[in-house]
DNA sequence: TTCATAACATACAGTCTGTATGTAAATGAA
DNA sequence: TTCATTTACATACAGACTGTATGTTATGAA
C-alpha cells in the first residue's frame, strides 16, 4: 500500500526531486525572470527545501542552466517534429524557421532562452547549448543547401550563428507585437539572398 | 582657495554627482557585470554614499539604464565619426558595420549592451535606446539603398532589427575569439544578397 | 535673515544566497 | 540481518545587498 512511498531508491528520489525543482523553476523563470525569482519561492513551489536544491545543484545558476538546457531541447524537438524529412534545401530551411518561430511563442520562452540565458550563463555557454540542440539542424540545413549549390559557400559557423541571431531577434520582435509577416518575409529574403542563382521566387520568372 | 568647493550651485552638484556615479558604474559594469556589481561598490568608486545614488536614481536599474544610454550614444558617435559622408549605399553600409564591430571591441561593451542590457531593461527598452542611437544610421542606410534600387524593398523596421541582430551576434562572436574575417564575409554576403542585381564582384576590402 | 527645498549621509528592515551542520533514509559489505 | 557508510535531504546561520526612512547640511527664494 505505502510500499512505493517507503523504500524508494536513491536514484528515483534524486530523479524525482531534480525534476520537481526544474519544473518549478521553469514555471517561475518563464512567468517572471531569473532575477525576480528567489530560491525560497522555487523550493516552495517544488515542495522541497533549499537544502534539497543545494544538494542537487551547485547554485541557483546551475539550476537555471538545467532549465535552459531542457527548454532548448524541447524547442529543438518541436522543430524536428514540425519539419518533414524530405523537402528541398530551401523549403526545409523555411519550414525550420517557421517551426522555430512557432515554438518560441510559448510564454516566457524568449526571455528564458534569449535574454536571461545569455546574460546569466554567458554567450559562450548558450552557444554550446544551442549547438547541441537547436542550431544543429540549422547548420545541417545550411550545409545541405551549400552542397546542393543552392547557396553560396560561406563560413558555416559564422553563417549559422548570424542566421540564428536573426531568428532569435525575430522571435523577440514578434512576441513584442511586431508583424510576424514582415519578419518572416525578411528572414526568407535573407536566406534567399544567399543563393547564387536568382531566388526561386513565385513571382519572378526564373531565367533558366 | 576653497571657494570653488564651497558654494557650488545645486545644478552643478547634481551634474557632477550623476556623472561620477555613471562613470564609476560604467567601469564596474563593464569590468564585471550588472549582477556582480553591488551599489556599495559603485558608490565607493564614485566617492559618494548610497544616499546620493538613491537620491539621483530611482534604483540600481535606473542607474544601469543611464549607463547603457550613454554607452549606446558613444558607440553611435564612434560609428558616425568613422563613416565618411558620401559613399555608395552599399559601401556606406559596409563601412558602418565595420565601424560598429570596431566600436564593440571596447572591453565589456558587448556584455553591457548586448547581454546585460536586454536582460535587465528588456528588449523593448533596448530597442527604444538602439533606435534613438545606433540603429538610426543603419535604418537610414537601408532606406537609402532601397531608394537607390540597390536593395529589394522589404519592411524597413524588420530588416533593420534583423541585420542589427546579426551585427550584435557578430560582435559577440568576434569578442569570443571567432574569426572576424568569417563574420565580416557573412555579413557582407547577407547584405549583398538583398540587392536585386547580382552583387558587385568587388575584391575584398581590408578589414579595418 | 528666514524658511523651504534640494542634496546628500546614516540607520534600518527585509530578503536573498551560499554554507555549515544535523538527521533520516538507503546502500553495500560482512 | 546487521551495521557502517554514504546519500538525500532539512534546519540554522553568516554575510551581503537592496530599497526606504530618517536625519543633516547646503542652496535658493523671499
Amino acid at each position: 500500500m505505502q510500499q512505493e512511498l517507503r523504500r524508494r531508491s536513491n536514484r528515483d528520489r534524486t530523479e524525482a526531486t531534480r525534476a520537481d525543482l526544474i519544473r518549478a523553476a521553469r514555471r517561475l523563470f518563464t512567468e517572471k525572470s531569473y532575477a525576480d525569482t528567489g530560491t525560497p519561492e522555487i523550493v516552495a513551489a517544488a515542495g522541497v527545501t533549499r537544502g534539497a536544491l543545494y544538494h542537487h545543484f551547485a547554485d541557483k545558476q546551475a539550476l537555471f542552466a538545467a532549465v535552459v538546457e531542457q527548454e532548448a531541447a524541447t524547442v529543438a524537438a518541436e522543430i524536428d517534429r514540425a519539419s518533414p524529412a524530405s523537402l528541398s534545401a530551401r523549403d526545409a530551411l523555411i519550414a525550420g524557421s517557421d517551426a522555430y518561430l512557432a515554438a518560441m511563442r510559448a510564454p516566457g520562452r524568449t526571455r528564458l532562452l534569449l535574454l536571461d540565458g545569455p546574460a546569466v550563463l554567458g554567450r559562450a555557454a548558450m552557444d554550446e547549448i544551442d549547438n547541441r540542440h537547436g542550431n544543429r539542424s540549422l547548420r545541417e540545413g545550411l550545409v545541405a543547401a551549400m552542397r546542393a549549390r543552392s547557396m553560396t559557400k560561406l563560413p558555416v559557423e559564422a553563417l549559422t550563428a548570424l542566421l540564428a541571431a536573426a531568428f532569435d531577434r525575430a522571435a523577440l520582435a514578434i512576441e513584442a507585437g511586431a508583424s510576424d509577416k514582415d519578419y518572416r518575409a525578411v528572414l526568407v529574403a535573407l536566406m534567399d539572398g544567399l543563393s547564387p542563382a536568382p531566388p526561386p521566387s513565385t513571382r519572378r520568372a526564373p531565367s533558366r
